[in-house]
DNA sequence: TAGATTGTTAATCGATTAACAATC
DNA sequence: TAGATTGTTAATCGATTAACAATC
């Protein structure tokens, strides 16, 4: 599907970092979206003891060119040794703290239908460091019922439950006919940053980020492929 | 999450037209992931009557600006008349066939967890010109169970399963830790397109198209911009 | 030391934006 | 015609790649 970039893509090119840390420079947005990739190569090799590792080995893990993932980690730092590598534990802590991970942060999915419930049983985003918080939905139907160890809450309690728990991010799984109108109570109840999975542009003010998965339009861009090789549907 | 793209990636930048249709010039990468949005906001604006639209208002329901769309539709031909506008019905169509939806891509989703159940169950894969047409699990326990209409084959019967079928896309819905045999497996049956949401970087042969949606690293990277903004996690 | 591998620079490449001539 | 809006060109910008000096 497709990745849309809002409110931080508006900026000239890179990201500002915090309080002069790293190395005081601008992250691209190309390779802020990548670190999690090595983030996740680096904690599965450390699991399988692997103490050192080299920009060749972490790029092949993650699909990468070494050049390509030595220039993104230029970006936050010097963390590698030349003629060594990279010290597996330490590199994985220091694109952790770079993108802010040593917090877990706190979200809500809006819409539990099917894709709203595998979202809210979703193992992966305790693993890396998410805590899914509240779930909303209109539908009286499954307002009450229990998923994933949480009570279903009505549209009108979603300005309390961002508040409650203090979430940060909002996950959009609605149907594409009320992903704006949810959309705008996210923002208004205080989200920073929201996923949205609806088949529909969403437009949010300038301090929240926004990114859209679209898995039709996914399988979309594989069928030009697809119809470029094989001629058919011309 | 994060969108990869591998196979066509390799190509030095725009991807060859078919036989010469269109304006018989390459479709930029970037230009073919839009491509879906524009066809979603006509097909929107056909349906609410709107017969003529501009590039600004096509931009606008797309997110995007008015020049990049034009840029964008400038890669497949003229469809527009200046001073006029865009026929919505025409515009749409010529879109269509570029990508190549006139014709149904018949799909296989294998892992028919939480999420490969939501897939299957997923109503605009349809409404965009896909058919779901076999699903694949390992689990005894899911095999021979009904979902959405078909019942889950067992691993043994993918490369059946495809073939029977005809399909050209597959999707990945499984465990990271067998995405790979899986997606191997994908390509052996014949499938020339696929898409993965397991977390996990995959490798294809150069025919093969991959995108890969990575719902937690979409997280992290939203949680980047938190962190920035905020100064938590540090 | 010699070999290995990083971090950085420079060159290339692709994507976006702005401006405007073409033309309906 | 006058006004509107496209399609295209040129300029800018950002991302990627390649090469290599630095240095472990």
């Amino acid at each position: 599907m497709d990745t849309q970039r809002t409110g931080p893509r508006a900026r000239t090119g890179a990201v500002e970092p915090g309080a002069g840390r790293s190395r005081g420079r601008d992250v691209p947005p190309a390779t802020v979206a990548r670190l999690p990739g090595y983030v996740r190569v680096l904690r599965s090799l450390s699991q399988d003891g692997v103490v050192t590792t080299s920009s060749e080995e972490l790029a092949a893990g993650a699909g990468v060119t070494p050049a390509q993932l030595r220039k993104d980690l230029s970006f936050l730092g010097s963390y590698g040794r030349r003629g060594v590598g990279y010290d597996v534990v330490h590199l994985s802590e220091q694109i952790s703290v770079a993108l802010g991970l040593t917090t877990q942060r706190r979200v809500v999915i809006v819409g539990i239908g099917n894709l709203g419930h595998a979202l809210a049983s979703y193992s992966v985003f305790a693993e890396r460091g998410f805590a899914v918080v509240g779930l909303i939905d209109a539908d009286p139907a499954v307002v009450g019922t229990t998923v994933a160890g949480l009570v279903v809450q009505p549209s009108s309690a979603l300005s309390d439950v961002v508040s409650a728990a203090d979430a940060t991010i909002g996950i959009i799984a609605t149907p594409a006919a009320v992903a704006q109108d949810v959309c705008t109570a996210l923002v208004a109840a205080g989200v920073v940053g929201i996923l949205t999975f609806a088949p529909r542009a969403l437009r949010v003010p300038p301090h929240v980020d926004l990114r859209a998965v679209d898995v039709a339009s996914e399988l979309q861009i594989l069928a030009f492929h697809d119809h470029r090789r094989t001629g058919t549907g011309a």
